[in-house]
DNA sequence: GTAATCCCTATAGCGGCTAGAGGTTCAAGA
DNA sequence: TCTTGAACCTCTAGCCGCTATAGGGATTAC
């Protein structure tokens, strides 16, 4: 019927002070308790759960999740504000595959540049990561 | 001769609290000091920050750029962990793309799922950010 | 000499948790 | 019914790598 909190933690993956932090950052309702004060969830708090936990795997920032979590509660409102979140995330995974594709580029050269067998003096790969006009791209 | 923090900062991009957080981490030496308890820095300062930000800038922990540094103060020891850190970051910057690729995927399909004109209500994004299971892939 | 700009220390805050201390409650077995 | 032991409670502090602010002192250009 009801969940203590270590069962919702293991019916969503998320760890209970997480759940805990959850609550106190407003993003799940405080669930009623027990008698002795502890925490007991129902089903919608599974859902709600999930969809936050989902939106976090996904990247969200918990500001978005919390506008997404708004939008929710006023089903009539237009969900355009869902579809620019959506998008934002979109544009700032992709900026950050591309970041991190030129840090393997050069990653990559740096470490190549280098057995690992010579004294440190010699080493091209401490001398790479001293000297940015080593690097092929701008990499920030 | 000799460069005050300020100069330090704009001849390397990195920010005056940030010099001073690295000094009290000890990743760069403390400087000389003015009789008004002011910082003077040297070339060699200049090298070591412009190493410490090139580092950062590709992603290493503070932990291996001391690692770094303390190789590159014994000259005569083997560089290989100088190798092994940058194989490492190599491949821990390679696994953030394929996760990052993975979410790109499923924030593509969300975001096109609805043009953002409906009633929340009936939001397909609404939708697929509650549930993992309308996923492509595992995203983590 | 004075005003503008730099510099100093110390502390707190950011995001998103996570770990620990020290104590209370619950549920299963004897 | 009693007892154990696991799970729960609150509160505080810590993680990384900075960044911001407050409240002052030093330096430099005019």
């Amino acid at each position: 019927m009801d969940f203590s909190i270590g069962e919702l933690s293991k019916a969503t993956g998320v760890k209970v002070p997480t759940i805990r932090y959850y609550e106190k950052e407003g993003l799940i309702e405080a669930p009623i308790r027990t008698e002795g004060n502890q925490r007991r969830y129902q089903e919608r708090d599974l859902d709600r759960l999930r969809f936050l936990k989902h939106c976090r795997d996904l990247g969200l920032p918990m500001e978005a999740i919390r506008e997404l979590i708004d939008l929710s509660l006023h089903p009539d409102q237009p969900c355009s504000n869902a579809n620019r979140i959506a998008a934002d995330q979109l544009q700032a995974i992709r900026a950050r595959i591309a970041h991190l594709k030129k840090l393997e580029k050069e990653l990559a050269r740096i470490s190549a540049s280098c057995t690992g067998e010579h004294p440190a003096a010699d080493c091209n790969i401490l001398k790479a990561f001293g000297d940015h006009d080593l690097c092929l791209s701008d990499h920030k």
